[in-house]
RNA sequence: GCGGGUAUGGCGGAAUAGGCAGACGCAAGAGACUUAAAAUCUCUCGGGGGUAACCCCGUGCCGGUUCAAGUCCGGCUACCCGCACCA
């Protein structure tokens, strides 16, 4: 048998080429058999290329996809760009180079980097957010918002990043500063499309129970989603008509609120200007808090400030006393009603607030200390005192009996909340897709018509945003003046652009049919694709991507045009790469590994073995490249196997048991993403090959087999030179035999009062009293005869208790 | 403050369902091969004690349950990641 050293320079790029000229990643059209839709995170083609991060959710999918077309699935395993976005368009202003043109280039870097670590992606499928052909489809789906209500433009305090001046959603504002750049965010108010992804709070949270995902990914969204019950509560404002709304999760508490607080931005505020005597320290107050962030806001949080409304007051409708009504930015206008009533006896920010204003507190709640001394919140078997009709009761009794006297008496009524606000969705930015709305004085917001679309972003000169906040597309007045759809008059296009999230929130059904320019994806096509069987990837969108894609397929599925409701079946999460100290990559601290050059010194099968042996797959792990070294060692172990091989096709009787149990192992290993210990055993079943110095040819290739969807290139290429027929990536996947598991003996642990002394060698069948007379043979000697109990786990352990 | 996670040799990490702690890999040491080195192959490798057979200790800390605890229960500590005045 031939044999010459593994040069992975020369097996890859071949291998490469075969699969491509074979087509061999093409997704079948044979649908009777069973499908399997693995997905990974389109990655954001950014200009540094691929990082050693990328391949770890990317290897780990291969590792399925391969696995499941030998088991016969017909397997669809895409990737595509998710193309638009800030990074691309600041290149591009600082280089001069059209964005589009940066994305080429990019793009291409990123597929030959994929390339070279030998993907199963098909790529006939690939897709592209900012190829025309598909964001057509996003703004369809986007008027199909637009019509039924859930898009709608609102003028609202939002984020905005004083640096790239650009509007940003609450979950990209990290720490008070934007996400991307790190630059401070402040309030301002804009004219903005929203989406009402609050609509589907409830069905966003329902769906969690019907899919598969990771515990804490699960927790994430449902904690996002922040649902609460409580009571929605009617103050009367005194001598006036209008009612001062609470909402509360704590309506036993009633007896107890002693006062009461509106938000700064409360519309009370404004309407009773007049009434209020101290107007003008309100109306600083409000100023002042108007010029903080939200962030600002609760960073001073420690001290509670506010001011009271002088000349009105409302009335409590339980006790009919009247309290007090002060403005504070402890109370946000962005959940419940902004407004609450305080009850500072038992809530930890009312009771500061009433410490800091001396106010009354009033025990409703008994079983905690004094409450003038120490708030009272932990209530769970408190009884209720001071509280009228409700005393004695208990708090949860108390909480059903109030709302039925509330709902009742017709001033209040039970709700729900949640913390979920609805998603901003318009950025002043020149790389994404334009939202295909145009504006007439005449009929307002109109739709453009759908046999207009894609709306085509313009050729501008310049990608600049603007000092004033406008989109760059604003200064382009031949593209702006148009005609209105509805009356034919004069009419402006928005000019805003969509945010980076709409690509990505429907990109795996543009997959299931990527050509159709009928629809976006054929009936036929989603029916038997969706949903995605297995998706991966990282917790950083658990509550971004995840929760905005699942929205929108909510909707489509309500709108009939996609299947089923939920998106993903099942979805997992990756854990980051970290540098060789343990710290984040980054350029600054130097510690950044490039995937190139790995592939380069030691081949793409030994980057992509690493990568998965490197630790548990959801957590984090640090690169080690002495691990890499590790790595290409055993494929190198697994080369020069073949100047071991004997002819035969079957298993060597000593081994038949641990390469079933092998097959077992890394079978299962594969699909609960225990890629590190499936790799573990493959390299002990070689370590047994080496110790006897000999492999069966139906061992090798069945090594062979295991090892294909972890190393593809040269377990293919020695499948070749080992005679092996057709491709390795044809074959089918090892089965194995439970019944050959078992060896004939075993070796049992024995202890004598649980530590243990030595083991015994027993046949597998052999009779509880046999292998009890054979511990206490081999321990009678020493610890004398006095066993007073003898514990037989059967095949697990002996444990003798003496005195 | 709330939610989630993690803690095991010199290092990365294993350990279904409580049943031989440290699989597998790295680093280190010894030997073989070599003029030599590298590579490769073989062996050793948690700590302590003993000439030895063996013995004691050991999974962040304190306690408990059990014949048996890294694993279960109660009470802590440290670090990481989310969220955070959410009424």
């Amino acid at each position: 048998m031939q044999f010459e050293p593994y040069n992975h320079k020369e097996i890859e790029p071949k291998w490469q080429n075969i699969w491509d000229d074979n087509e061999a990643w093409v997704t079948g059209e044979d649908k009777s058999r069973p499908k399997f839709y693995a997905l990974v995170e389109f990655p954001y083609p950014s200009g540094q290329g691929l990082h050693v991060g990328h391949p770890r959710p990317y290897t780990a999918m291969d590792i399925v996809s391969r696995k499941r077309r030998m088991q016969g699935y017909n397997v669809l395993f895409p990737m595509g760009w998710d193309a638009f976005g800030l990074p691309t368009e600041n290149y591009a202003i600082k280089n001069k180079i059209h964005p589009k043109v940066v994305t080429e280039n990019n793009v291409k870097r990123f597929k030959s980097q994929l390339r070279s670590l030998g993907y199963s992606f098909d790529w006939t499928r690939e897709v592209n957010t900012t190829d025309p052909g598909y964001y057509k489809w996003t703004q369809w789906i986007f008027l199909q918002l637009f019509k039924k209500g859930l898009a709608y433009k609102a003028e609202m305090p939002i984020n905005w990043c004083t640096s790239c001046k650009v509007g940003l959603a609450n979950e990209e504002v990290v720490n008070g500063v934007c996400e991307r750049c790190g630059s401070e965010v402040i309030r301002k108010v804009k004219s903005q499309w929203m989406l009402k992804i609050t609509e589907y709070a409830e069905k966003l949270l329902q769906g969690l129970d019907d899919v598969d995902y990771v515990e804490k990914i699960a927790v994430s969204q449902r904690n996002w989603i922040g649902r609460s019950t409580g009571a929605e509560v009617d103050f009367s404002i005194k001598g006036k008509e209008d009612k001062l709304h609470v909402y509360t999760t704590r309506c036993d508490t009633l007896f107890g609120a002693t006062y009461m607080v509106v938000s700064p931005e409360h519309p009370i505020l404004e309407k009773y200007s007049s009434d209020i005597e101290n107007w003008s320290d309100v109306a600083a107050y409000r100023e002042q808090a108007a010029r903080k962030s939200d962030f600002e806001r609760s960073e001073l949080a420690k001290e509670k400030t506010g001011v009271v409304l002088k000349g009105l007051s409302a009335v409590n409708p339980v006790n009919e006393k009247e309290i007090p009504i002060f403005v504070s930015d402890y109370v946000l206008m962005s959940y419940g009603t902004g407004a609450i009533m305080a009850v500072p006896a038992h809530d930890e920010r009312d009771w500061d607030f009433a410490k800091a204003f001396n106010l009354p507190i009033i025990e409703v709640v008994a079983g905690g200390e004094n409450v003038q001394e120490k708030v009272y919140t932990d209530v769970a078997d408190g009884i209720m005192v001071n509280s009228g009709f409700m005393d004695g009761l208990s708090v949860k009794d108390a909480q059903k009996k109030m709302i039925e006297f509330l709902t009742e008496k017709g001033i209040g009524r039970a709700k729900t909340n949640y913390k979920l606000r609805d998603w901003v969705f318009s950025r002043q930015r020149y790389w994404g897709e334009p939202i295909p709305i145009v504006k007439c004085d005449k009929c307002g917001y109109v739709p453009i018509d759908e046999s207009q679309l894609p709306l085509l972003l313009p050729e501008v000169d310049s990608y600049m945003p603007t000092d004033d906040g406008e989109s760059p597309l604003s200064k382009m007045t031949d593209w702006v003046n148009t005609t209105c759809p509805c009356c034919g008059g004069p009419a402006k296009r928005e000019t805003d652009t969509m945010p980076q999230w709409a690509g990505s929130s429907w990109y795996f059904l543009r997959y299931c049919d990527p050509k159709n320019d009928k629809e976006f994806a054929s009936k036929e096509a989603l029916e038997y694709w969706m949903n995605v069987d297995w998706y991966n990837g990282g917790m950083e969108h658990t509550t971004l991507h995840l929760l905005y894609s699942r929205f929108w397929h909510h909707f489509l599925y309500d709108i009939g045009c996609v299947p089923c409701p939920e998106p993903y079946h099942r979805r997992t999460s990756h854990g980051m790469i970290l540098g060789s100290n343990g710290e984040k990559m980054s350029k600054s601290r130097g510690n950044v590994v490039n995937p190139d050059e790995i592939v380069d010194e030691f081949g793409a099968d030994t980057m992509r073995t690493y990568e998965m042996f490197i630790g548990a797959f959801e957590l984090s792990a640090s690169w080690q490249e002495e691990g890499v070294k590790g790595c290409r060692r055993f494929l190198e172990r697994v080369w020069k196997l073949q100047t071991m091989v004997k002819d035969d096709p079957g298993y060597s009787s000593d081994l038949e048991s641990t390469v079933h149990r092998t097959i077992k192992k890394v079978s299962s290993d594969f699909e609960t993403l225990k890629f590190n210990t499936a790799i573990a055993a493959m390299m002990s079943l070689v370590n047994e090959f080496y110790r006897k110095n000999e492999v069966t040819l139906g061992e090798y290739r069945l090594l062979l087999t295991l090892l294909n969807p972890v190393a593809p290139h040269i377990t293919e290429e020695l499948w070749q030179r080992t005679g092996g027929e057709g491709f390795l990536y044809q074959q089918k996947w090892p089965e194995y035999d439970e019944a050959k598991m078992v060896d004939d003996t075993m070796e049992l642990p024995v202890q004598v009062n649980g530590k243990v002394r030595g083991t015994v060698n027993v046949s597998t069948d052999a009779s509880k009293d046999d292998i009890l007379s054979a511990a206490k043979e081999l321990v009678g000697t020493k610890y004398g005869e006095n066993i007073v109990k003898e514990i037989y786990v059967p095949g697990k352990i002996i444990n003798l208790i003496i005195k």
